[in-house]
DNA sequence: ACCCTTATGCCAACGTCGTAGACATTAACG
DNA sequence: CGTTAATGTCTACGACGTTGGCATAAGGGT
């Protein structure tokens, strides 16, 4: 085995590989996410890969410790687009909404990608920046520090939990293009009222409301009680 | 290949394997729980499970489609499980958080298995009656069947989003039993004031806290939400 | 401008995986 | 008691992750 992974900032010598390409993490991760969205969550094969970028599926492990360190980097470069995207300004409970959704988004636009990382914490530098942020915001904003680690523990979990859970329907939906958007106006709605009285007598609203993600309500749920427990604190 | 799968219902010929096994769904399903719990998440294989079993691999395609349908199945087990320990009351409020701490609870019993299927949908009959549970609770208390729908909704997502999210870390920490409990009194308590002072200031609240699940507290929040709208409707 | 070192890419190979198809056997039905 | 088809077993294929050894060319030192 390679002995070591060299890391990516330590690399000098950039040989181009037999067709042409130089390879880097960058490049690599960025090949690994069009592949998982061409070929699904587990169309990501070190020698698919190895062929999409024209090198030897051993040389990726010159630059990740196995697939799975790729999955963390991959993971890594979804939290850090969530930080690009979000602009503060200033206002806790705005800055934390659009925080959290700019997670769910980042998180959904490579649902494949998501599946595999979303459920993973991988302690690198985005990853932290990203809990520094939240920390910063609700303890500027006055919560104790006490409150500001529950509200961020919830926030965080519930953030990554809803990426990991609307990600996995979202590529079943893409990959397996069958019955599971249908299937809340199929089974669900085709259940006879005597054996389910509840379910029959709401599968109309059911269909519309299944398909799209509990996220946007829960957030401000918990935003809520957040927010009454910042008043009880300053009353 | 196996022409079709054969039915639990429909089987007649319970043929022993070579060492005098006799298959069955429920068989296999327990037998895979308690690999996963022994092997770990990846170490469900057929031919592991056909060890096991003392029977050959293939024979596993004759009772479920693939390895992915025997996923479903043990989805189905462990929903049925937090089913049969849930005994409701008659207070939607007490019901609905027994239920979701039933449900997280069965998952996190076989953390392992939990990530398998937490976040798929099956449509399969235990699954059903939980949601005809839930959504008669809601109703009966008194909510619209609007709200009743969006209450249910966020509940059930949150409850699978959650048992995802938390087995991940569990089934983690039992496989490498390395570093990743200890990140947060490791990784994140060594960074220094300078660059992350919030996280700084508060590693000592984060270590306690992180090591266990935000969800119970997250569901009371939830349930808060829906008390309010409930009451707001009463008013 | 030239070596020398060694980082980097490539090759060949190992053991494991899911699963398909043909075959053997034995349980259940008439 | 004979027939038949359901069930378990055998064999095999192609793909997978990963490794160790090897060739080569990039970059630093002079």
């Amino acid at each position: 085995m390679p002995k070591k992974v060299v890391p990516e900032e330590a690399r000098r010598r950039r040989r181009p590989t037999r067709q042409g390409q130089v390879l880097s993490e960058r490049l690599i991760v960025e090949t690994a996410l069009r592949m998982l969205r061409e070929h699904g969550s587990s169309g990501l094969t070190a020698r698919r890969l190895g062929a999409a970028l024209g090198a030897d599926p051993s040389t990726l492990y010159r630059y990740f410790a196995g697939l799975d360190g790729l999955t963390r980097a991959i993971g890594e470069e979804l939290m850090g687009r969530a930080l690009d995207a979000w602009r503060p300004m200033g206002a806790w409970r705005t800055d934390l909404r659009a925080l959290g959704l700019a997670i769910h988004a980042s998180y959904l636009a490579h649902p494949q990608a998501a599946v595999l990382t979303a459920s993973r914490v991988t302690g690198r530098p985005r990853e932290i920046a990203v809990d520094e942020a939240i920390l910063g915001i609700l303890r500027e904003a006055g919560f104790t520090d006490a409150d500001a680690v529950g509200v961020y523990h919830a926030f965080i979990d519930l953030a990554l939990a809803f990426a990991a859970l609307d990600a996995g329907a979202l590529a079943l939906k893409d990959e397996a293009r069958e019955a599971d958007e249908e299937m809340w106006t199929s089974t669900y709605a085709r259940l006879p009222a005597e054996t389910h009285p509840h379910i029959a007598a709401t599968a109309h609203l059911l269909a519309g409301r299944m398909n799209r993600s509990a996220y946007p309500l829960v957030l401000e749920t918990l935003l809520d009680g957040a927010q009454a427990r910042l008043a009880a604190r300053g009353a």
